[in-house]
Order: C-alpha cells, then structure tokens, then sequence
DNA sequence: GTGTACTTGTGTATCGTTAAACAATGCGTT
DNA sequence: AACGCATTGTTTAACGATACACAAGTACAC
C-alpha cells in the first residue's frame, strides 16, 4: 500500500491521511491517492494493522453461555441481542458473537477475539470464561450475573421481582410450587422439596428462588413444604411435562411460579390437558411478558431485554451509566385469579 | 510482553512459541513463560497483532441487508444466522455481524470490518455494500441473491419452487394472485395487474415472481390479468391488511400464493375474519415451513434456513464445496384444498 | 569418531498502519 | 518587513506479534 503512495508520488502519510482524515489532505493530493488506490485495486486500510496501531477494533464481543446456536432460539436472547445490535449499528461498531464450546480451551478463544469490550450473557458463579475474559482486562459487562469485580452488572432486582409476583400467584394458594430455571451448568432436571436457592449457581435463578421463597413465607407457608421443579432447559415441552408430573402427584400444587413464559405457557397446557381449571383449581405465573403471556393471558413480569441489551452495549462502548437496577413491573392477568 | 520473555529470561520467540506451539518449546521454559506472564498480568498475544501478522482474523463476517435489528426479529434470518453460528462454532471462529445503516459510508464500514469472509443476506442486484465487500478481495457468499462474479451463491431455485406450489395454490383456480415481497430497497407498498417480474430488484423476489407467473400461465391464465400484492415488509399484520383489500376487490381471488407463511398466516386470518372458506372459496399457499404454516394447515415451501446458513459458512471458509442449488420440497396441507 | 536427526533456543525481518512532531509554504496583520 | 497562524506534506517510530532460517546441544547408530 506503500505502492499506492508511491504512485500517487506523495508520502505513506498523505495516503493515510486520505483514508481517515480527509480534510488533512488537499483535494488534489486526495484525488491522486484515490486514483492510485483504484488503479492498484486498493481495498483501503487493513483492518488489522489498523486495530493494532489503533489499539481498538471496533467490535463488541457477546458471550453466550449456552452453545452458540442457543441465541437464535431463545426468544429472550434474541431479544436482548437486537438491543446490542441497535446500539452497535448507531455507532458503526461490529458485533462478534463468540463461540464457547464448553471444551477446556474456552478461555484461549476468547482471549483470542479481536473485541474492544466483552457483553457476556448470564451465567454461572464460577464460570471459567468469565475468569478468562476478565483476565484480558477489557471493558466487561455482565448481563443478569454474576457480580464480579472488574465487571459491570445489568440485570433486574430478580428477587424483589419474584417476590412480587409470588405474592400475587401464591395468594390464597394452599400449596404453592415453583417451576424453574437449571441450576448450574450440569442442568440435571429436578423435583424437589424445599430446594435451598444457595445451590444455584446461575444468579438468575437463585435470587428467583430467594424472592419466590420471601413471597412463600410471606403468605405463611414453609419453604421446606414446597415443590421446586428445575427444568434443564427454557422449553415449553419439558414444562408441560414436568408441570403434568406436579399435577398428577399426591397433594398437587395449586399454584405455580415459573421462570419464562414459555415454561408458564407448558404449565397452562398441562393444565388444560388434564383438566385443571386456571385460575380456578390453579395460579400461574410467568416471567418475561412475552407474547405469549398475552395470548394466553398469563401474569407475569414484565422486562425489556431489549432496553437491557440497550444497556449492556451503551455501558461497554463507556456511553451510559451503569444504572443500579434495570425497571421491571407486574403484570396481573387472567392466570392469577381475581 | 516482550516483557514477559525478558522477566522469564528468554527470546520473545520463545514466549510466542509458549502460546502458539507448547510442544516448540520445553516443560521448564513454558513453565517460566507462563509464571511471568501470570506475574505480569499478561493476557496472552494480543489478537490484532496476531491477525496482522498471521494474516487472518478468525472472524466471519455477516451482512444483513437490513438494520442491524432485523436479524434477530425475522425468525427466517435468526435460523439461517443459528446455522451460520454452528459452523463457526464448530471451527471455533467468532462471528460478527455488520452494521449496515443505509448511510453512503456503508461501504466504509464494511471495509474495516476485521474478517476473514463474507457472508451477506439476501440483497438487491445494485446494492452498493455488496461491491464494496467484493471490492475487498476477501472470501464473498451471497444467501439468495443476486449473482455476481467473485462471489458464490446459495440458494434454492426460487423459480422452480414458486412455479411448483404455484401449480397447487393455483390449480382450478378462477382468479389467482400473488402476495409477495418487496420488490427493491424503496419497499414500496403496492397492488398492482401484472407487474413485470423484472421490476423486482431483489433476485428472489423477482425469482419467485417469475415462478408464479410460469405456472399461472400454464394454468391458462394471463399475467397481465393477475393481481401481485406488494408487501413494504415481511410482516402478517400487513399481509393481513393487502388480503382484506385483495378479498373485498371486485372480482376477488380465489387463490393466493404468498412468498412467507407469515404473509399466508396473515392471509388466513384475513379470510377468517371476511367469512371466507379455506380452502373452499379461498387457497392459500406460503413459503419456509415455519411453525405456524403446520399449525394453520398452511401448504408450503419447506427448505432449511438453517442448512442454507451452514452451507454458506462452510463455502465461506472453504471446507464444503459450493452446490448448484439447496434443496427444497412441497409441503401439501389443507389450504390449497383437496 | 563421524554422520544424521531431533530438540530447543534465538535473531532478523516484516505484517500495514497511524500518532506525533516537524518543516515548508502562503496569507493576512500590524 | 516581520510576525502569527493555518494549511499541507513528510519523517520517524512504534503498535505486538510470528515465519523463517539458523545455531547449539543431545542422542543414537554404525
């Protein structure tokens, strides 16, 4: 490229200058360098060399724990994507979406990627890819957890916003029973009593079951008393079947707290199916407000994970403030009863 | 880090052999490359200099012709980015997604976008980000269209495909139509007799048009005859809208062929709602086999957005040859009748 | 004791840019 | 005429890493 320059007979400088500060160079010297450029068959700077000396690349690494594929199914973590994607389209940056494969070289490929800041979607306590991605020491923002030092945070106040909705869901129930999240990594579906939240490891999901266990007590009940059924996955098929496994048991459950609407959306059929009457002989509620939750007209927690998406890409480009807590809200429909 | 092999007392080579070929260099010295980096807080080769000098970026590099947005709201564009996605991940390469805004500087952006390939999504023939991504040099796939030289090109054979569900949704039919995609980047909403296939400047657009016009024609009717609906997006609620005005026209059709089961599903519900017999009075083909075209009963094309987004990233990284076209099939259901 | 091959360490050159400081020129002002 | 200032071009020195070629040491066979 040097060659451009010299074609054009003027310095390397007035050819960079051309490219990134065309007011730098006369009109006259720009237009020779264009035309040298188009004569070589320039494609302009190299975007490589450019980050090195630049010491930026102008893209923003997003991190999902899951497989990579896992973005394009869930809804929500489609959603929250489309909100990075906004703010990275408004200010020309690139989104690289890295891989994780769960292999013990995890760390490497992400050290590896030319990003400016990291956006890592929520995860485990102990996540080594976190550890790994903290260790660059690049820009780092957490979405739903956990917490680290050296990483921003955005999430909703998950246990005041279970414990809200557990308050309305748990009303008056006999028997309440929680529907939700994995665990941990290892994802083992359980049913179980009195599951004590400090076994999760995913953030999320333990201060969910924190807040369901606040809104529980609260409505006088024992946490040791009640049912929580861990999905491995975010899927309407295992809730379904796990929810019909609640209700076809001994003392089955009058109410129940799930963690997505999609899972909810599993529990109404279940219901349906065997012949349980929401919100008479049932509660249920749901957690996202997607559309479903409408259709179906199940309460649930409203979050925008677009705007949170928003937010993990404006806080990583070092616009926008960390805010303490992103805003959520209940809404009360038909699946909680009057 | 030329700090890390001093600290360790060896060549800097050394401490790039450490990283990049463990078995280059002895147990004892990466072992002390190793403690001085950890010592140093050194995060491992920093990966802009890598790719500069390496020459390759281990990126992947996804133009959506649309906002940046869209990709994560077309479920169509989100399966083909989940197999786009599994091929990278598979390989361990990152994948980033372009901003393209639609301002003049496109091509820019494009041009410093640290990739190693190019896939882009469907376009128009004139689109300007795709001469400047060829202008690059650097590995092209176009999903869709158009064709050009120096790029390859998946995609399924959208004439023959529309001419075939064409030859169903149109079968018997008195008076058919057409529901279809926007025909170039102005998206202009239209309802027009006829329109010229070669008005379209989206390849698949145009492809489709001519597919349906084949087999109208060889159902004995004149194109000139037939309605095609312009949709401005692809979108159900606006499908619905063009459907209702199609359906309360004088001289109604009796068949419509859309070019998404969106589009159809729209359809449907327009139907629904003017009291309008699917398929009795009314049959209704789309296209993609999403899951609402198997929950209405919707007849369709099916081809897998997924394959075709894992084709193009095995061409665009040079593992998987490129084939002449992806396969599709004929999904008979209910709408178009007996 | 010599030849061959393998292992391990190092020096050198270079990947393609751009930041920063400096020089040369022209122009309006006092 | 001398000065400040803006415009434009150039020089120099990195940015951080790796490919390649070469050298030194070790091991083994004949």
């Amino acid at each position: 490229m040097a060659q451009v320059a010299e074609l054009a007979g003027v310095s390397v400088m007035t050819a960079s200058y051309t490219y990134n500060k065309p007011g730098r160079v006369s009109t006259e010297s720009r237009a020779k360098v264009l035309a040298a450029a188009e004569s070589l068959g320039y494609p302009g700077p190299d975007p490589s060399a450019r980050s090195l000396r630049r010491g930026r690349t102008g893209s923003l690494g997003v991190v999902l724990g899951e497989s990579l594929t896992y973005a394009f199914e869930d809804p929500q973590a489609a959603s929250f994507l489309a909100g990075v994607a906004e703010v990275c389209a408004a200010r020309g940056l690139g989104m690289t979406i890295l891989p994780v494969t769960g292999a013990d070289d995890d760390g490497v490929r992400v050290r590896e990627a030319a990003v400016d800041s990291f956006i890592v979607w929520t995860t485990t306590d102990e996540d080594p890819v976190l550890d790994a991605i903290l260790a660059t020491g690049r820009t780092t923002v957490v979405h739903g957890g956990p917490a680290r030092d050296g990483a921003k945070l955005v999430t909703i106040d998950n246990r005041a916003a279970a414990a809200a909705i557990g308050g309305l869901v748990f009303a008056g129930s006999r028997q309440p029973a929680v529907l939700g999240f994995p665990l941990d990594r290892e994802r083992i579906q359980r049913v179980e009593r009195g599951i004590d939240p400090h076994a999760a490891t995913y953030p999320v999901t333990r201060e969910r079951l924190f807040g369901y266990r606040d809104a529980a007590q609260a409505a006088g009940h024992a946490w040791a008393d009640i049912t929580v059924a861990v999905c491995s996955t975010n899927n309407a098929v295992e809730a379904e079947a796990l929810a019909a496994q609640l209700l076809g048991s001994a003392g089955p459950p009058d109410a129940i707290a799930a963690m997505s609407d999609e899972q909810a959306a599993g529990v109404m059929r279940a219901a349906d199916r065997l012949g349980v009457r929401v919100p008479l002989e049932l509660a249920v509620s749901g957690w996202d407000d997607a559309a479903v939750a409408s259709q179906l007209g199940i309460t649930t927690v409203a979050q925008s994970m677009r705007d949170q998406g928003k937010a993990c890409a404006l806080v990583a480009v070092g616009a926008g403030r960390q805010r303490t807590a992103e805003p959520w809200s209940i809404v009360a429909r038909a699946s909680t009863g009057g």
